[in-house]
RNA sequence: GCCACCCUAGCUCAAUCGGCAGAGCGAGCGCUUCGUAAGCGCUAGGUUAUGAGUUCGAUUCUCAUGGGUGGCUCCA
């Protein structure tokens, strides 16, 4: 089976005390000029509508026509770019991949953006070409011959040959043929499928994306090679959709709206990784926190603190100094006591939970925390807000009763959801990851019992997902929840995971109604993982046009002349009295100017002032879609801003 | 961390085949007082990321460091 979309779109194992929610969705390069969409909602309304659309087709993507004709695409592009480095190109591997195909090369010098030009160039005359694709099955032997001078084939043949894997090193039950594929007087090693002849892949729907290093079967210590990444389509409106959803998503790149809407930045001297939130960035941050916290209150949960360094003993006994030590950062010492900065929230919960005798009375427990963690991260993988050495998770870690566990897990993935809904994420896969059977800790039985609590609480819940078998980390299993945003990217943000291993090691136990110490169930979550890639996943779902109630600056008044600014103040005055986050644009610009900024910092409500609306009491409202509601009285605003507000519209 | 590319004003970007560093936007100040996406003018703003080297001379070439971008790898 090829990997769609390879290793890059792989949900990560998230660790103990979680935290990470990973993009699941490759950044490319973008085109043109678009208009910005009138809402988030809109676009992910026709998204999902897609979505459903392809579904129905009901064919799975290898067996698409679109797959056949991205794997041949694949093999153009490689044609061409043998022929520009004739008997020195190496060729590696060139699969499908979501959204289109990429090719491996090993290449006497580093390619340029003017030679994928060139390439694409050569491309478009071999399609024209209409070359047929033939297949030709082939003993180890004569494969070997015909790739004598190419050691990567060489070692795909060598692989096939003995079995056990396939050409992307994955493995196979059965032994697999060796088949070449041919198409003009270029030579694969390939299984296939492919299209009929080179003709069948439109040329006005072929793009060359990038050039990218890629080790040889993703192996950091085996050859680096040259990955060339294009994509391609059934017809060039498919290609044109494509790359402007490319362009969209370049738009709403966190990182850049992130300066432009002044919400965060980070700064070299602070350090990599490290973010610094501004006011506006920093009131988002806040109003979301602020939600959160409500909920979990009325939620049951008991917020607790706990210091951002522990000693070294602490984390000797949690296991994270044998288990996690690569991503903490060096001991600090202090009067010769080794101290850690923290990865992770738990160790000090479940000190908490130790620092008195407890009852089976008082379960289950709930300790959240907004807890600050510092994680070591390569400085290659770090990115915005979406990859940081330091960060504060939403971390909670629940303490039950055995027969407390179904209640507390329906509990748990009922509260995710619902306030991830809050945040207007609508769309979400599930995914519960089972015993490792090589690596995990416990009986057998111990899994059981909580693993199939998992599965019959996302029963409960009506939400779809799709069990990883064997995908659990050591000490128990887990539910990772995905969001689908505006631009149908998804995104890991929940994690629900069951811990066998920290009760145990802190020796944690509570009395039960035999008057018996018994040791608690343990559970870890992050709802929004951290609030660092929280918000960046907000400011992209959003586009950074956030519903009114998240926004930082929810109305600004608009004076047209100098003359209206005493009045604009005094409104300005009475929203903030009402709770509304106002602020009056008393720059020397002219009111277009004004209404220009506004609409760049994506204001929900313009409120316009000239003589009408002094002589009335009324403000006129222009909207960030450009609607102008006319002159309406202050209090009509207020109510109606008051109720989109508390509505969380 | 690895491969490639990049770092010039707050932002977006010019320029210098190695020879006085520029624009637009933004900012400050002034003029203008205007009805739904850019009014006009003036001014300030730079050790060209940092440090070394080569050179008569380095922003330009070399090396190192820091930071970033795209991937890869990693993320119990």
């Amino acid at each position: 089976m090829v990997k769609l979309g390879g290793t890059a779109y792989k949900a990560p194992h998230a660790p103990i005390g979680v935290g990470f929610l990973i993009r699941n969705w490759p950044s490319l390069p973008q085109v043109s000029n678009l208009r910005e969409p009138e809402s988030a909602k809109t676009i992910g309304e026709k998204t999902v509508a897609k979505a459903k659309e392809k579904e129905q087709e009901n064919v799975s993507y290898e067996e698409s026509q679109l797959y056949r004709i991205r794997h041949s695409a694949a093999h153009v592009m490689a044609q061409a770019v043998m022929e520009m480095f004739p008997g020195e190109a190496k060729i590696a591997i060139g699969p499908p991949i979501e959204d289109g195909f990429y090719y491996d090369f090993d290449l006497p010098r580093n390619l340029t953006p003017e030679d994928l030009e060139a390439i694409e160039k050569r491309m478009r005359q071999i399609i024209a070409g209409k070359y047929p694709f033939e297949k030709k099955v082939v003993g180890a032997e004569e494969a070997k011959t015909l790739f004598a001078d190419q050691p990567y084939k060489i070692e795909l043949i060598e692989g096939l040959e003995e079995g056990g894997v396939d050409e992307y090193g994955e493995p196979l039950d059965e032994q697999p043929e060796i088949s070449f594929y041919s198409h003009g007087d270029f030579t694969d090693l390939c299984r296939g499928p492919h299209v009929e002849h080179t003709g069948q892949i439109n040329p006005s729907a072929v793009k060359l994306l990038s050039v990218a290093g890629a080790y040889w079967r993703g192996d950091e210590n085996r050859p680096q090679l040259q990955r060339i990444y294009g994509t391609a389509w059934q017809n060039k409106k498919d290609l044109d959709d494509y790359l402007w959803k490319l362009e969209e998503a370049k738009k709403r790149d966190h990182r850049k709206l992130g300066r432009e809407l002044d919400l965060f930045s980070t700064s070299e001297e602070v350090g990599a990784g490290l973010i610094l939130w501004h006011p506006k960035g920093g009131l988002v941050r806040k109003t979301a926190e602020d939600f959160m916290r409500a909920q979990h209150e009325a939620g049951g949960y008991d917020f607790v603190y706990t210091p951002h360094i522990g000693k070294a003993n602490l984390w000797q006994t949690s296991g994270h100094l044998d288990w996690y030590q690569d991503g903490m950062y060096a001991p600090l010492d202090i009067e010769g006591q080794e101290y850690y900065l923290k990865p992770m929230n738990c160790p000090f919960h479940i000190h908490i939970y130790n620092s008195k005798m407890r009852s089976y009375r008082e379960l289950p427990l709930r300790f959240a925390e907004w807890g600050t963690v510092y994680r070591y991260e390569r400085s290659g993988v770090l990115h915005g807000l979406l990859r940081v050495r330091g960060f504060t998770q939403d971390d909670a870690h629940h303490f039950c009763r055995r027969d407390q566990m179904p209640e507390e897990i329906d509990f748990v993935l009922d509260f995710s959801l619902s306030v991830l809904r809050a945040f207007g994420f609508e769309n979400f896969q599930a995914y519960l990851s089972t015993r490792n059977p090589e690596k995990f800790a416990g009986s057998v039985e111990d899994w059981e019992a909580p693993t199939e609590a998992l599965r019959q609480a996302l029963e409960r819940a009506g939400v779809s997902y799709k069990i990883d078998e064997g995908e659990a980390v050591f000490y128990g299993p887990k539910i990772d929840i995905k969001v689908t945003d505006a631009l149908g990217r998804e995104w890991q943000l929940s994690t629900i995971q069951f811990d066998f291993i920290l009760p145990e090691r802190f020796d944690m136990s509570y009395i039960g109604e035999d008057g018996q110490p018994h040791r608690p169930y343990m559970i870890h979550r992050a709802l929004m993982g951290s609030m660092e890639r929280f918000m960046g996943v907000l400011i992209e779902h959003y586009a950074g046009a956030f519903p009114i109630w998240l926004a930082p600056v929810q109305a600004v008044l608009i004076p047209i002349t100098d003359d209206h600014l005493d009045y604009a103040f005094d409104v300005a005055g009475k929203l903030k009295a009402a709770g509304i986050r106002a602020e009056v644009d008393d720059s020397p610009s002219r009111m277009n100017a004004k209404i220009r900024a506004a609409q760049g910092q994506k204001i929900p409500y313009m409120l316009v002032v000239g003589d009408k609306e002094v002589e009335a009491g009324q403000v006129a409202p222009r909207l960030r879609s450009g609607e102008n509601l006319g002159g309406i009285p202050v209090d009509d605003f207020i109510a109606r801003a008051r109720e989109e507000i508390e509505r969380h519209l």
